[in-house]
DNA sequence: TGTGCAAATGCGAATCATTCCCATTTGGAA
DNA sequence: TTCCAAATGGGAATGATTCGCATTTGCACA
């Protein structure tokens, strides 16, 4: 199956409207390791030649997140969130603050935790948001 | 030794003055269990009928975090922070997305996973954010 | 294959937490 | 007490994100 019609049943198992802009934000999110800003994705469509308005990327991956398509990534001390296109992995992220690179680590170490917490405080856990930060090994000597 | 002699130790400890802005809002902080916002401490201040500026209240809890005397616990989805006297303690807590509560959870599930990350990674770790959300006992039915 | 309407989009204004600027005040070392 | 770096006040600026509303578009259904 080719990658668009991959998108349009992501889309529409979240009875969403398979649009060109959401197909090409899809597309641009698959593009890339990285998770991407709004501001990244926009500039990105922009040198593609596609017409979009930057709300209108808000507003897609905030719709495409909601629907669990695409995962929010908040960087540390800073106000900016980045997404990306997550291939149902649910994963974390490494920062460097130095060179603000940000690497992926597959899996995740709360499974166990979550539970913990359900049983200790009587909470339903439905998520939850980890960054680690420290310096790469580029960056290490500081 | 009462508190504001602790506190002035804590402030020279960081190489800060000891001002009463600062002590203030060591106090407030203090007094609450819940992490207070920015904000919330500003407004707190007022109604003690202390006269103090929004942007030092601000300065003031970036300099406690910078110095670890402070934690900064940043809520998820949404671009607030709020911010806690740790005892020493580091920790995280879980968000009720229907109330909006917080809830402390005391020890971290995270200090082997972050060796494992060093040594897999070659990364220096320096730290992590970590929040869980979900619904809170009272709010569990929806 | 055309119609209708809810959903999606464009675009500029608004929001809102936080930071910045710079003039003034203050803590504390000497 | 003097003096200066550090701290503060207050208002403007910032910057990411959201909102309002007019216009367009996907797509279910006839
Ligand atoms: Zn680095
Ligand atoms: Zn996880
Ligand atoms: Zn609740
Ligand atoms: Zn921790």
């Amino acid at each position: 199956m080719d990658p668009e019609n991959r998108f349009d049943e992501m889309l529409k198992s979240g009875n969403l409207k398979s649009t060109k802009h959401r197909i090409a934000i899809l597309e641009v999110l698959k593009g890339n390791k990285i998770p991407l800003s709004a501001e990244d994705i926009y500039i990105r469509l922009k040198q593609n030649n596609i017409s979009i308005s930057l709300s209108t990327v808000y507003r897609v991956l905030e719709t495409l997140h909601e629907k669990d398509i695409v995962s929010k990534v908040n960087i540390p001390d800073s106000n900016r969130a980045v997404y990306e296109l997550h291939g149902n992995e649910h994963r974390h992220h490494l920062l460097c603050v130095k060179c603000r690179k940000l690497l992926a680590i597959d899996g995740c170490p709360l499974e166990e935790y979550e539970k913990l917490l359900e049983d200790r405080f009587g909470f339903t856990v439905k998520g939850h948001n980890l960054e680690v930060y420290g310096y790469c090994n580029n960056c290490a000597g500081y």
